[in-house]
DNA sequence: AAGGACTATATGCATAAGGAATATAGCATC
DNA sequence: GATGCTATATTCCTTATGCATATAGTCCTT
């Protein structure tokens, strides 16, 4: 039973969509960041550490800087391994700009959605 | 210029995760429905009629009932072609609780997420 | 009654987003 | 120099979804 409905909501399959890309977008906004830094900042927008995916975080920022909305270069000096630092292009920012519309629309979405259900009056 | 930016939002992949299908549970909560008849109500959620892929909704309602979240029957008598007529199962409105609970989630975060895009105070 | 327009459902092909696992490599510390 | 951590990258796979096309019955018009 309890299963079932595990069966239908399960998995990692609730993101909304390119979400993450808009997350970086905005956190790049007035700071550069690299990898695995962005991680812990990604924290403020809902995403656990452990439900974010690395491998896609790297494959977003790399397919971020083929679509010119980020630039990345390697870190000089600093300790550890070496980072790439990732900043935000005027491209991206105006994508960014963009990206706060189409959220804009699905957040109306979403609440139309709800209050509709709680129209329902489900005991 | 204008062109690059159309090229980063362009396209139909704005749509969110799995939308389609809890707005489809829901309308199916309390009254029947079938494919073609569902999309005129789909426009309630925002969906404009050529933004909404036929083919899609069809195989999005096979799915459903492949998961027994929703049966069909064939419609008796009536005018025009034969419609597959929809409802909902009991597990389709548990389903249908806790995506709502999802919803809630994701509304939250585009909030986060608009409401520190606010706080750069772009001009 | 033949043709065309419309309603309704279904399917094959392609792409994009994203998860899991794994690879590579430098640095730190013991 | 062995182990473990940080950091980045890549391969394989599944899922969601769009586009185009197929099929078939009904209705309307001439």
């Amino acid at each position: 039973m309890i299963e079932e409905h595990a069966l239908f909501c399960n998995g990692k399959h609730h993101k909304m969509e390119r979400f993450l890309e808009v997350c970086l977008l905005l956190l790049l906004y007035d700071e550069v960041g690299y990898g695995y830094g962005l991680i812990e900042k990604l924290v403020f927008f809902g995403f656990s550490e452990d439900e974010l995916n690395v491998s896609t975080l790297y494959r977003t920022l790399r397919k971020m800087e083929k679509e010119d909305l980020v630039t990345s270069n390697w870190e000089e000096g600093g300790p550890g391994p070496r980072r790439r630092i990732y900043e935000t292009t005027e491209n991206g920012k105006n994508g960014l700009n963009q990206w706060i519309q189409i959220l804009k629309v699905r957040k109306s979405r979403i609440e139309k959605l709800i209050s509709r259900y709680d129209d329902l009056n489900i005991v």
